[in-house]
DNA sequence: AAATTTATTAACTCAATGTTAAATCTCTGT
DNA sequence: ACAGAGATTTAACATTGAGTTAATAAATTT
């Protein structure tokens, strides 16, 4: 089994991350700060470690410092974590070792889909290029760039709303319940105003067109062509 | 879990495949010709077919072609597994409605992977999703896309209809009383109006067919093919 | 044939969804 | 830090169709 250490100081990014991941298999350990993630490293030495930068007494960029002097952790994946406004180069983060660069906020699909895409590319096959575009109907939707097109004519999505399209397209013919579509998109339970789904949904159809997305009533939404 | 089918005339390489799926934790079963493949086939749907071309009696292009053209299938991956010098043009294999094409001989782990990146592909990960969908009689019933299918043919239920169809296919045979129904489908064992079922009994047998969903006078219903 | 159970049909009801606009939040550039 | 633009959420109201009911017909049992 996959084991991923999550170094981050607030305790609800902790949380939401150790969730989400645990729901999709993988066996997450906490710290809360830099030194009790090099503890809890050495402990039980992980696949993945992801590291909050900013973070008291230790940052991340020391954390992960240390853990590329120890051959210990060759074969483990360092993948930094930040705000977005913090101003740090990414390139400062990959020189350390990093493999790689998530800002905050994330959502949890995007957060995992990274992870899993993190695996993937250290365990040797697979471009992870395949993967970012996909072609569907008459749709070209490209995750890197985030831009749909249609008949080669541009269409542009704000996030939530790209990020609802995506898990809607990646399985054509599912139907999502509302609190699998806050789960995955939004990543918490809490339910918001419960017109916020229709809202965005409704902008994809006046955008994309109203072909794609199919209401079943009493349950939620699927995409289908 | 996933099963798998393998469909090979030598049972070298059977036995070879077999044990290496099987440590991986898939359920295999296997066959020593085209023929012997589609009869176990239909006895239990397997979710991979890995047909060598090259069969005695009838080889893996005509065993395709006669599940691709069969809705049972539907749902099924197809892949074709061939000596290397055989100089078949994967274009055919794929035109038949092969989603892979694999090369012998293979090491177990390029096999595996190639089986486990198909599963991947064809559905969200590799795991239990053949679970969500029940193939019976003529019929596939997919909870997940919220779809029955009949000979192929795509049949859209409301919520409570769905449900209930899922209740009475679930254990075929099985009369339910209206008591039950209401309990397992409505989750209440308040009666509402008494004539509810028989109106959702008649429009499932109105759109999925009347052959389906049998009364027993005086108890209630059950599914029967 | 009377009684009981189930089938059929159509009308009705209300919760779920669609729509719109305004309010609020979040980014971006200065 | 601030303003403005754009994104997202909230709220208020409209619409729809699934699910229910009710009334009547047909089937089955006694």
């Amino acid at each position: 089994m996959t084991k991923i250490l999550i170094v981050d100081d607030e305790p609800d990014i902790l949380e939401f991350l150790q969730y989400n991941l645990e729901k999709e298999g993988f066996e997450v350990e906490t710290a809360i700060d830099g030194e009790e993630g090099l503890i809890k490293a050495h402990s039980k030495v992980p696949d993945i470690v992801v590291l909050d930068i900013m973070m008291p007494r230790m940052d991340g960029f020391e954390v992960c410092k240390v853990m590329r002097k120890d051959p210990k952790f060759d074969n483990t994946i360092i993948t930094f974590l930040t705000a977005k406004d913090e101003d740090f180069s990414q390139i400062a983060a990959l020189d350390l070792g990093g493999d790689d660069f998530i800002t905050k906020p994330v959502s949890p699909r995007v957060f995992t889909s990274r992870i899993k895409a993190l695996l993937r590319r250290h365990r040797g096959n697979e471009s992870n290029v395949q993967d970012q575009i996909i072609n569907i109907a008459d749709l070209v939707i490209d995750k890197e760039k985030v831009l749909v097109k249609r008949k080669g004519e541009k269409i542009e999505l704000a996030k939530k709303e790209f990020e609802l399209f995506c898990l809607l397209v990646e399985k054509p013919g599912k139907v999502y319940t509302r609190e699998e579509i806050f789960r995955k998109v939004w990543g918490t339970d809490v339910i918001v105003g419960n017109r916020t789904i229709d809202v965005h949904i409704r902008k994809l159809r006046e955008k994309v067109g109203p072909i794609y997305i199919k209401t079943i009533k009493g349950i939620g939404y699927k995409f289908e062509f």
